[in-house]
DNA sequence: AACGTTGAAATAGTTC
DNA sequence: GAACTATTTCAACGTT
């Protein structure tokens, strides 16, 4: 069968116009928040740093502090960093033996 | 200073609690769209196959918007447009005789 | 074990100085195309436009495959394509009656 | 003048195919760069905390200090950080009255 | 030399 | 958990 039903026809291209305006609705808020950052930006502020910020916001702490505790061991092992840190869940050493 | 001011700080922090604003409801709308597709998949259409769909509708656009600035460009170039294309090209096609 | 066994920190070493190597030829080679670029407009060419050309160039060979890759998903949900395009879809148009 | 000197066609020509073949060049780079994240994965290693180790070793470092620095005041603002920051040199603040 | 624009690179999310 | 896609981020470029 190379062909779909009227009726499926028909499901299927509401199902897509649905979904396209679903998206024409996101790409529009992407413009705002553009706008917001570009708002930001004329009021002097530093839209990289406030784009930190969000993210930091957003993740949670407990993985910011695994990430910094990998990136010690990291610069420890390149001798870029003096002290060795100091005491990271097991999990996260797979490369070591 | 090693602060903001007061009124810098309120500033800020509206904006970046407008800004999380919008990125939620921009995050709902892509749920939305998730469950459209999850809703086609239940009647039995082919997800990938639709957003293939999507994607070409989407990229047929922008290629033809495409296509006519660069014909726009061309024309101008062998000087059948007097209007330049978007921004001013300063020096067009030199190296012709 | 707050740091990395000698070994594991000797490999990664060697591979974050490989890769420093590699992007270090690459940046090279990004010196080298904006070398060409300038050549070009030395000898009066148009860059934009040659930017322009050879963008082109990229996109219709990508195109291409893109749409013999979408001919072939089309051809196989039509059932005129024996062998599954690249991965196999596992159901297809069962919206079909 | 709507066409190029036969000589200057040619010129362009192989421009163009110097070009293409340096980005090609550079495109095989990129692969090979891949390649090696892709070895250290499998040899266990964090491969995005090693994409931050060789970003922090490209960044001079008083970049990376003026970025904290401004991060810092930001986080104040906010609430989220409870002692003021130190002394971030002026011209970072322009938001500030 | 800052600005916006564009293209590539990296990350995050989704699917199987 | 591996691969693919989509989104976001970052850097280069031309422009004003």
């Amino acid at each position: 069968m190379t062909t779909l039903q009227v009726s499926s026809q028909k499901q299927l291209r509401q199902l897509i116009e649905q979904i396209e305006r679903l998206e024409e609705e996101k790409k529009a808020l992407a413009g705002d928040i553009r706008d917001k950052y570009a708002e930001a930006k004329a009021l002097g502020f530093d839209v990289k740093i406030m784009r930190k910020v969000i993210s930091l916001r957003k993740k949670s702490q407990s993985d910011r502090q695994e990430e910094e505790a990998v990136l010690a061991v990291y610069l420890h092992a390149l001798g870029m960093l003096d002290e060795p840190p100091a005491e990271p869940p097991s999990h996260i050493m797979d490369a070591a033996e």
